[in-house]
DNA sequence: AGGTGAGGCTACCCGCCAGTAGGTAAGTGG
DNA sequence: CCACTTACCTACTGGCGGGTAGCCTCACCT
């Protein structure tokens, strides 16, 4: 009478705990990348993951905490990637060039990362913003010290340095903007969209290097 | 005894609906951008407004119309900003130059509009999201326009056109990126940053219409 | 004066969802 | 085979906040 001939849909059982806390991660990014932070619910996650409620709470915490494991997560993978495709003895260019292949090759790779922080993280007011802006700014600050290597090994001085601070911000929005666009362009490969972007902003910063500028002509 | 002594904190009382309407949009605007659209409260939203919750839903209706109401308004303003800026007899570079002079005008003077358009609408997956990404589109498109008109006007084709759509999207994330930038450097003005913008990019398109490259070197 | 309707409010409802209490089953050592 | 731990679950609670029912009150008209 009593006997389970339904078995119920062959979850995976007594899993050790690491396994648990790296499958409850990848659920939680994706469901969070799709629905961002407020939206998404707990109760989705413990479904996507294939493991009830109060697993999550007593292996990552609350929710809060389970976000921002998320970001760091995602972060560190990101940084890492970055860092893994580019040579620091490299001239300024080439630097850039390789960072930036690394960069939209991993958001091709990892798409539900790349939306995680850059999107949804920044909705979450707290502490987590405040380290991805971190982050940001330490990518534009790295983008910085680049163009100011560039325009001091040419004879520039004070100008370069100036203006660099606003000029990589700009780059590095550009690179963002550019990576979700190519979201919807997975046919365009991430060499063409670095050199895009060399194209556009490395001539321009060369121009400007070499002191010729655009003036409004009124 | 049952004097009324203290006198509730002085609402102005009994104003025509346009009024009201105007003043809940006005603190919507502010608390959405603060908070973002989820932990935005109605009820901060009615204190802001200085008016009680009934009338948010009699007068804008639910949550979701107040926040597509406030994101319309917002829209429409920056748009007329731009719009105003520009004189479409003048040849691209200017066009462009005026655009983004208008544009950080509008965002130095309208922060929360701004923050409101780029930060939180995105987050309310729905309508919105698309409403303004379609905005954004236009955006991207008419700057996609202007870059291929300066490329033909220099007698280059189809080239121009393939890489435009995607190089139209970086600049815009630039100008966007250099927005927020700014936010936090209010000391620079809008010439400043719009001459930024133009050198950094403009100079980069002119190099590429004039088969100016840049390549790898390994 | 008193009727009428628009402006405005207090006080409540109720669904959703983060978070938890308390229990069961499956390994592990003796 | 019994104690003890670890993996894991069902089933609940509590509150926050979107949304509303129902009432008041002033201004103006006749």
């Amino acid at each position: 009478m009593s006997e389970e001939v339904q078995r119920p849909p062959e979850r995976a059982r007594r899993l050790p705990r690491a396994v648990r806390e790296r499958q409850i991660l990848d659920a939680a990014v994706q469901v969070f990348s799709r629905y961002g932070y407020h939206s998404a619910s707990m109760d989705e996650i413990s479904e996507v993951a294939g493991v009830s409620k109060p697993m999550i709470y007593t292996y990552l915490g609350s929710k809060e905490d389970l976000f921002g494991q998320c970001i760091r997560r995602e972060a560190t993978r990101l940084l890492e990637a970055v860092q893994a495709g580019v040579q620091p003895d490299l001239p300024p260019d080439m630097q850039l060039w390789h960072g930036l292949r690394s960069f939209y090759r991993f958001v091709a790779e990892y798409r539900e990362s790349w939306v995680v922080l850059h999107r949804q993280a920044l909705t979450v007011g707290g502490s987590f913003a405040a380290e991805v802006t971190a982050m940001r700014t330490r990518a534009i600050e790295l983008v910085a010290a680049l163009v100011v290597s560039a325009g001091t090994r040419k004879g520039l001085g004070e100008q370069a340095e100036f203006s660099g601070e606003g000029l990589s911000a700009a780059l590095v929005g550009a690179a963002e903007s550019l990576a979700d666009w190519a979201l919807e362009h997975p046919e365009v490969s991430d060499g063409v969209l670095a050199s895009w972007l060399m194209n556009l902003v490395w001539l321009g910063f060369n121009d400007l290097i070499e002191g010729q500028v655009w003036k409004p002509s009124d």
